[in-house]
DNA sequence: TTACTAAGACTTTTT
DNA sequence: GTCTTAGTAA
């Protein structure tokens, strides 16, 4: 089992150490290390599987943790907590409903539910969508959640954001009225119990004496606090990441958490695995070069015994739809030369970098599939069949109401609904309990719907879930609204796949057992009224419910297809090809334009890139476009800055670099740019490189790189061009007052040399 | 209730 | 350029 394990992963699998820090680099055997430790410490008689538990980020990793672990030891998995943060917080709180002040049957919303939840209420509570738009809404609530504050603690410091609260508020109690908890709430509660019940805490604080952490990076506040409160003073704490590779703060990672379980937890013992099995050294190299210009790093440093490899190609196009012809043409060569498609990836930033990629490779017949996107369980006719089993299920969840009191079509339409609405408040109840309240004839087709979910509900008994699932579907009338619409085969026959999902489902739970795990935690806590845990096994559909919330499903069709692979960096993050190009390398797409002026954002861009070099094995592909189209207009940008950063000992330009040009203001570019990291030294300041591509507005003729000056800002480097004759605009980084975007037709400029 | 049109967005998104 | 959402006409 640890035979073969390098020096580093040995020390970080046997460590006795209450508390480690493993700094695992990229491709150094991480997810070796978690399981084989968790296998080492069970065949070792230092826990049994029971007193362990593993948390990851998706479904996925948990997965193949449990996959990798049973291979290499016969473990009876049942009593392990090995999931997600979401789905151990899920289990917690179905566990002990009562103490967590939770209705058993609660139902998890996904953002989408979320945002159709605040957007009712904002409309209930005739709040003014201009000033507080729900997106805006949605997020300061989940980022409150994300930092453990409730309405009454949350920081307020202005009238707009005391409103926010108080809507956060509403919210709170709208979803304790419906029984519905979003993501975020699920960490939030589950924090909460813990923190106030000390019977249950000190249960599982006696229960869980190894904790282990992947993707620890990743992890924000609130699931830092959770850790520590869920380890209490003894339990031991084994936390692996890779602090170059936190591309999530976005979304409330918090890459700090690492330098504080060095502070609280770990001292002095952090393991490093910097030895990589994936790349070749040019690629390696490179990427340890890029990362080096970030601060605040935990340091770390990836070497490989495999040799240099090839060096990295650069290749420049001057458009978009011709880097995309390059790549496709690469890749048929690459083909033709016996890769195989599925190790052949195209990475990009964003997503509307895949459509011209995918049509060159749609011209050119080669298969390909893009990752993102829907996921199976967002698709609207399945949330719509959810939403149905949801009434069967809970009857309170008034978003489930809203979403299908209508669809199919019953003649039910928005002024009868906000009577309904008007009804249930003055009442005090839910949506569904308010329908005997309305008058007329939109009161009798109120009664229906009702009647039907009452009806559904009584069918439920009898029905397994696959069996039921096909009964709504028919009953509701979905499968006859679907087919009767001329685009709807395909939804029809999502509709199938979720009655083989359920079927599957089943199986799989009976298999495993559910309800067998129900009984072992209930050895733990007798059959006494007292105990704190939920003494009924849950049903079929409630848990394929939480499932379907939880596990969203795959982001890739079917697997195994042998087809080129395209997708985000973000999405390709934890996965590795022969052969990977990464595109797009242009100045403000690359790093995107938004993140230069965010805090810490050009460092996240930069980590980004690390993560999208270190994807490669044996080859790696840097391509841009000089101009390119966005957003419905040419925009005109220049090579990365990134590019600048890698050595060039380990670059080969497949098509003339582009020529650099002596540019004094673009030292101050660096200068304006206080994430460039100027007091090392260690960049040198680049010049601009003149490109073809330029724009022409009344008479005068306007280039990347080009010098210019302006009345009021004083003088400047024109940085990127877009749009066209009286569209045009530039951004130009002036050397006194900073970038800006001027309307070339509008501002006066004067050309000087450049 | 449906269907069309206009307006606005538009970086990344494990649960 | 393309998609989603909101608003209005039929």
């Amino acid at each position: 089992m640890i035979g073969q394990l390098n020096p580093e992963q040995l020390a970080a699998v046997t460590t006795n150490e209450q508390h480690t820090l493993v700094l695992a680099g990229a491709g150094s055997g991480k997810t070796k290390v978690l399981t084989t430790r968790m296998a080492w410490l069970i065949q070792n008689g230092k826990v049994s599987p029971y007193g362990v538990l593993a948390v990851t980020f998706t479904n996925k990793a948990a997965r193949e943790m449990l996959t990798r672990l049973t291979a290499m030891l016969p473990v009876d998995t049942r009593g392990m907590w090995v999931g997600t943060f979401h789905g151990l917080c899920n289990r917690l709180l179905r566990a002990h409903y009562r103490d967590a002040g939770l209705p058993q049957n609660f139902q998890i919303l996904d953002i989408a539910d979320q945002l159709a939840a605040i957007k009712r209420l904002i409309k209930a509570n005739d709040i003014d969508d201009e000033k507080f738009p729900p997106k805006d809404v949605q997020r300061f609530i989940n980022n409150a959640k994300e930092n453990g504050e409730r309405p009454d603690t949350v920081e307020v410091w202005d009238a707009h954001r005391k409103r926010l609260a108080e809507i956060y508020q509403l919210y709170q109690e709208q979803c304790q009225r419906e029984g519905v908890v979003d993501f975020a709430e699920l960490l939030l509660r589950a924090y909460e119990l813990l923190s106030r019940n000390v019977l249950v805490r000190e249960h599982y604080q006696r229960r869980f004496r190894y904790i282990l952490i992947d993707e620890f990076q990743d992890t924000n506040t609130l699931q830092y606090k959770w850790l520590c409160l869920l380890a209490g003073a003894h339990a031991s704490l084994f936390a692996v990441g890779d602090d170059d590779q936190s591309i999530y703060a976005f979304r409330g990672a918090n890459v700090g958490n690492m330098s504080a379980f060095e502070r609280d937890y770990a001292g002095n013992n952090i393991i490093r695995l910097e030895q990589n099995y994936r790349s070749y050294g040019h690629i390696l190299d490179a990427a340890n070069a890029l990362i080096e210009h970030n601060t605040e790093r935990l340091g770390k440093n990836l070497w490989t015994d495999r040799g240099e490899g090839e060096l990295l190609r650069v290749v420049e196009q001057p458009t978009d739809l011709l880097e995309a012809q390059w790549v496709v043409d690469e890749i048929r060569a690459q083909i033709n030369d016996g890769r195989l498609r599925s190790e052949i990836a195209v990475l990009y930033r964003s997503n509307a970098q895949s459509r011209p990629i995918e049509h060159a490779l749609f011209s050119a017949h080669i298969p390909y599939k893009v990752y993102g996107g829907l996921r199976f369980f967002e698709r609207q006719e399945i949330k719509h069949v959810l939403a149905y089993l949801r009434l069967i299920a809970s009857g309170d969840d008034d978003t489930s109401f809203m979403r299908v009191v209508n669809f199919p079509t019953r003649g039910i339409g928005a002024r009868t609904l906000e009577n309904l609405s008007d009804c249930a408040r003055q009442i005090g109840c839910n949506l569904i309990h308010a329908v005997g309240a309305v008058s007329g004839r939109s009161g009798t087709k109120l009664l229906a719907f009702a009647k039907l979910i009452e009806t559904l509900r009584e069918d439920a008994q009898t029905l397994s879930l696959p069996e039921l699932i096909k009964h709504v579907t028919d009953a509701s009338g979905l499968n006859a609204h679907y087919e009767a619409e001329r685009e709807g085969a395909e939804r029809l026959e999502n509709l199938g796949e979720l009655i083989n999902a359920a079927t599957a489902f089943c199986a799989e739970e009976n298999l495993e057992g559910k309800a067998a795990l129900a009984q072992v935690e209930r050895s733990v806590a007798p059959d006494d009224p007292d105990s704190p845990f939920a003494q009924e096994l849950t049903s079929a559909l409630a848990l394929f419910l939480s499932h379907a919330s939880l596990e969203a499903g795959d982001n890739q069709a079917q697997a195994g297809e042998d087809a080129i692979q395209l997708m985000t960096i973000h999405a390709a993050k934890g996965l590795e090809f022969d052969s990977v190009f990464i595109t797009g390398v242009e100045e403000g797409l690359f790093p995107h334009e938004n993140s230069i002026m965010a805090e810490d954002g050009l460092e996240e861009e930069r980590r980004l890139m690390y993560v999208a070099i270190t994807r490669a094995k044996e080859r790696l592909t840097f391509s841009l476009a000089h101009a390119r189209m966005l957003h419905g207009q040419t925009r005109y940008s220049m090579r990365s800055r990134f590019l600048e950063e890698l050595p060039d000992d380990h670059l080969k330009w497949l098509t003339p670099r582009t020529r650099e040009v002596a540019e004094p203001s673009w030292g101050m570019r660096l200068h304006v740019d206080a994430h460039a990291r100027p007091s090392t030294g260690r960049i040198e300041p680049r010049a601009p490189r003149s490109i073809s591509s330029g724009v022409s507005v009344s008479g005068k003729e306007y280039r990347i790189g080009q010098g210019v000056r302006h009345s009021r800002f004083g003088d400047g480097t024109i940085i990127r061009l877009t749009g066209q004759g009286a569209d045009a605009q530039a951004e130009i980084v002036f050397r006194d007052t900073g970038a800006k975007t001027l309307a070339l037709a509008v501002a006066k400029l004067d050309i000087i040399a450049g």
